[in-house]
RNA sequence: GGGGCGGUGGCGGAAUUGGCAGACGCAGCGGACUUAAAAUCCGCCGGGCGCAGGCCCUUGUGGGUUCGAGUCCCACCCGCCCUACCA
């Protein structure tokens, strides 16, 4: 009986030896294919919790797994150490944020370590330090260069809380609540900087295409841009021929339909063509309407409200005037700020009309009803009884559309589109969704946006040679949550680089996804240029490195991020490239997104829930070997699933078998020699085994790699009492086991290598090549069955033809019980599967 | 309202992509070892009928395609996620 496995000790053991050996340097090695694995980095909250253990092993193991695949790899971490809560903790308990940042992160880093990860601690990055957050203001400067940057008063989503602007995306759900904590915002007119993401909108839709990401997250992403391609026209306002707006519509087809146009209530046309007699209502209304917004923005989509304006604008298409309204349903933000409204085909413009009694004239109806040539379904009957729009495009067609009448979709639009901008200033246009990037936050934990306001010269940058502005370390944190950074007179004052005078700096901070969002490229050099002078003309990390690594190959992280990070940095590159800094358009060639760990109970784990699991628990009670394990064979790694705290002892009686399965004894000995049959069983399932654990590391299915291991665990177990034990086949059925278990669980793998007096290190290993000569069966179980049910199962040999099969199969007593004296019509006969032998 | 994902034993989940449903594990039951328990090992383990050979039913529900459907098509029910006056 040799010694118990005891995971604690080996582990400690083996993950000091690896650093000491320096197993997971990073190399260049021009002979081998690099491969850039990278994993999402953490937010140093204070504890690793078991959501990062889900992210990071099996990231690990998959990183492992291409490493013995003969790939360079490098996977490393950092920490995303800006952010709110280090300045919570700093108002609550009187902690410097980045003294509590810190300590966070020291104790991170051991339980980090704990994991066992291949992680290249030598280039680790952490955003709050100077040498990291002067190349984020470095880039801010690159980009208000190139006009990426710009200032803007707008109304912005504000959360009460957090007391900071946020960006679009960071606002959630259908209450609109802050991302971090939960408060709904609240819109306030603000001055504040931007970067023109929308600039690249089409490229960040096309480049897509170029990458294998998940479709979901594609996805999001497309419906995130909202890329829709329409017509821009003109409405001229009746009666006075100086004064028109445009309009913004993805439907010209509809246009005859329009009977009535609608403005924001913002809209800058709204108090010009007010008429007297109605001013009062409509004042009334634009004033309720931004109120309203300063309040909590209530959910009030589904009741349609407006007033009339009394003005009428001219249908383009007919001459028709058409009564102008100003209603909350059309927003300033987007398109024109203003619309044609087409009752019978717009839902939104449906219930308006019905509302207020507006005429809903049918244009458009399907090509069937069209072709039965049956007027009645358009007429103003028709149109009166409408019960909600038709919004259909495919397979319509035009009616009560002047000389247009008949036209079918898509022609309809083509040539109302082209007649829109012949007489009507119309041009073609595309509209997004998509909103440039609030980058300004009002917080004290971020990267100081390097502006100065001068006096005289307005807003200038910080010069280059000049960066980095720090952060003032003996801030002030006032329980009210206000930046220090107001207040601060040493931060504040500055003269101006360009006249001299007295000004002041910018005082907010940077959005934090600044970080994120070229963290990939600062883990080549983190530091950079650390307390050296910066210029336009800098990179911001070791070329020559650099050019060996990026792009990133293989990129693990939660899909929470895909319309926020994922987005950052796909923009954040194309601007990079655009710099000359790199010469590829996508940061990340390959995206897995891992599902969420849940609590015992299927629900998200939470600390008001009280279903929370603390990772160091387990990993103490079971070893960091047991809950990598256990998380990988948990269920599909981008499902996610509950965690189940008797399962991991199902994981770690695993482990618990393979240590005696390898150093054990035999219960029994036996004399007798192995048979050539035992033997080619043995190695068949040594090589079935591994092709299966292959292709599931490659694709990340490690739930079913697991099994795989657990069952040929299992099998040798049984073989370990045979004639077998001891030979070349149980070898190399050994070593083949510890090798594919030693991406999952690499302590344990490498502690049985060494005592089997393996050279060091089970990690330098190569994968070992499956034979598939070997893992092929020599007989399979076909099943017989009559009219499509099994009734009989043979054995036969692997490269049995079909007629012997087929015969063999009608030749079955039990089969020709079920046959009777039913004429055989049909044999279908699958090789290596089943016959069904069909008789009626 | 729109979009996406999913529904398989008591539970987590498998199923060469149209070919023997339930791999692997958990829980449960029975047994061995033990004075006893834990640990470990062996056996059983979707439901129903039968002494048994065996038979019937079963992948949310209903229909369809097919020799054959968990897998494909149509309709519906349920759950989760995202999104929302985007013209």
């Amino acid at each position: 009986m040799t010694d118990r496995y005891d995971p604690q000790t080996i582990e400690k053991k083996w993950q000091q030896t690896w650093e000491e050996t320096g197993l997971y340097k990073r190399v260049e090695d021009p002979e081998k294919e690099k491969w850039y694995f990278l994993t999402m980095l953490p937010y140093p909250s204070g504890d690793l919790h078991t959501g990062h253990w889900y992210a990071m092993s099996p990231s690990d193991a998959g990183a492992r797994f291409a490493r013995m695949r003969g790939k360079n790899v490098w996977f490393p971490i950092g920490f995303d150490a800006f952010g709110l809560p280090a300045e919570n903790a700093a108002i609550k308990h009187n902690i410097h944020p980045h003294k509590w940042t810190m300590s966070n992160i020291e104790r991170m880093r051991g339980q980090l370590k704990q994991m066992g990860a291949m992680f290249d601690w030598e280039h680790e990055a952490i955003t709050c330090l100077p040498g990291y957050y002067q190349w984020n203001q470095w880039f801010f400067l690159k980009f208000y260069d190139m006009g990426l940057a710009y200032r803007e008063e707008a109304p912005v989503d504000f959360c009460p809380t957090c007391n900071t602007t946020l960006a679009r995306e960071q606002v959630w759900g259908e209450d609109r609540r802050c991302e971090r904590c939960g408060t709904p915002v609240i819109i306030k007119n603000l001055t504040q900087w931007k970067f023109r993401i929308t600039k690249y909108a089409d490229e960040l839709l096309e480049g897509l295409e170029k990458i294998d990401w998940p479709e979901r997250v594609k996805t999001l992403q497309r419906n995130w841009i909202g890329r829709s391609e329409g017509v821009e026209f003109e409405m001229k306002i009746q009666g006075r021929e100086d004064l028109s707006f445009r309009v913004f519509t993805t439907r010209p087809d509809t246009v005859f339909g329009m009977s009535f146009a609608v403005l924001a209530p913002e809209h800058p046309l709204v108090a010009q063509i007010t008429t007297p007699e109605h001013k009062p209502e409509v004042d009334a209304y634009v004033t309720e309407v931004q109120r309203k917004s300063e309040l909590v923005r209530q959910q009030d989509a589904g009741e349609k409200s407006g007033v009339f304006t009394g003005a009428y604008a001219i249908n383009p298409a007919n001459g028709q005037p058409v009564p102008i309204f100003i209603a909350e349903y059309v927003l300033m933000s987007y398109g024109t700020g203003a619309i044609m409204a087409v009752p019978a085909h717009d839902q939104r413009d449906f219930e308006f009309a019905r509302k207020y009694g507006l005429p809903t004239p049918i244009v458009i109806v399907p090509k069937d009803v069209w072709e039965a040539g049956d007027a009645d379904a358009w007429s103003d009957a028709a149109a009166a009884a409408l019960e909600r729009a038709f919004e259909g495009k495919e397979g319509t067609v035009m009616v009560n559309s002047g000389p247009f009448t008949g036209l079918a979709w898509p022609e309809s639009f083509d040539k109302m589109a082209a007649w829109l901008e012949e007489h009507a200033a119309g041009e073609r246009k595309v509209n997004y969704r998509l909103r440039d990037w609030l980058i300004s936050r009002q917080r004290y934990w971020g990267t100081p946006i390097p502006m100065i306001h001068c006096p005289n010269c307005g807003v200038v940058p910080v010069p280059y040679e000049d960066l980095p502005v720090l952060l003032p370390e003996d801030a002030e944190f006032k329980p009210t949550g206000e930046s220090p950074l107001k207040y601060h007179e040493g931060f504040l004052h500055v003269q101006c680089p360009v006249c001299g005078a007295d000004a002041h700096r910018e005082t907010d901070t940077m959005d934090t996804f600044m970080d994120s969002s070229w963290y990939q490229y600062a883990y080549i050099s983190p530091y950079w240029k650390d307390g050296e002078t910066l210029s336009p003309d800098d990179i911001p990390w070791d070329q020559a490195i650099g050019e060996y690594w990026l792009p990133v190959d293989q990129y693990t992280g939660g899909i929470e991020h895909a319309t926020m990070h994922l987005l950052y940095t796909r923009f954040f590159t194309k601007v990079m490239r655009d710099m000359g800094l790199v010469d590829f358009d996508e940061p990340m060639l390959r995206l897995f997104n891992q599902g969420m760990i849940l609590g015992e109970d299927g629900e998200k784990m939470s600390k008001s829930r009280g279903n929370v699991v603390n990772p160091d628990d387990y990993v103490s009670k079971y070893g960091a070997d047991t809950v990598r394990a256990f998380l990988m064979f948990i269920g599909p790694w981008d499902e996610g699933g509950p965690w189940n705290p008797r399962a991991i002892d199902g994981v770690h009686r695993f482990l618990h078998r393979v240590w005696s399965l390898v150093l054990d004894a035999p219960k029994k000995r036996t004399e007798e020699k192995p048979t050539a049959q035992q033997i080619r069983n043995l190695r068949r399932a040594t090589h079935q085994t591994l092709m299966k654990v292959t292709s599931d590391y490659e694709n990340f299915k490690f739930n079913t790699m697991i099994a795989a291991l657990m069952a040929f665990s299992n099998t040798l177990t049984t073989a370990k009492e045979t004639a077998v034990y001891g030979t070349e086949a149980w070898q190399e059925a050994i070593e083949t086991l510890l090798l594919m278990m030693a991406p999952a669980m690499p302590h344990i793998s490498e502690e049985l290598w060494a005592r089997l007096g393996k050279p060091y290190s089970i990690h330098l290993q190569t994968w070992p090549l499956a034979d598939p000569e070997l893992a092929k069966e020599e007989e399979v179980e076909i099943a017989i069955q009559v009219n499509g049910k099994v009734r009989d199962r043979i054995t036969v040999p692997i490269d049995i033809d079909r007629e012997a099969l087929e015969k063999l199969a009608l030749a079955s007593e039990r089969a020709q019980k079920w046959i009777g004296d039913k004429p055989v019509r049909k044999v279908i006969v699958v090789p290596g599967r089943l016959v069904n032998i069909i008789a009626k």
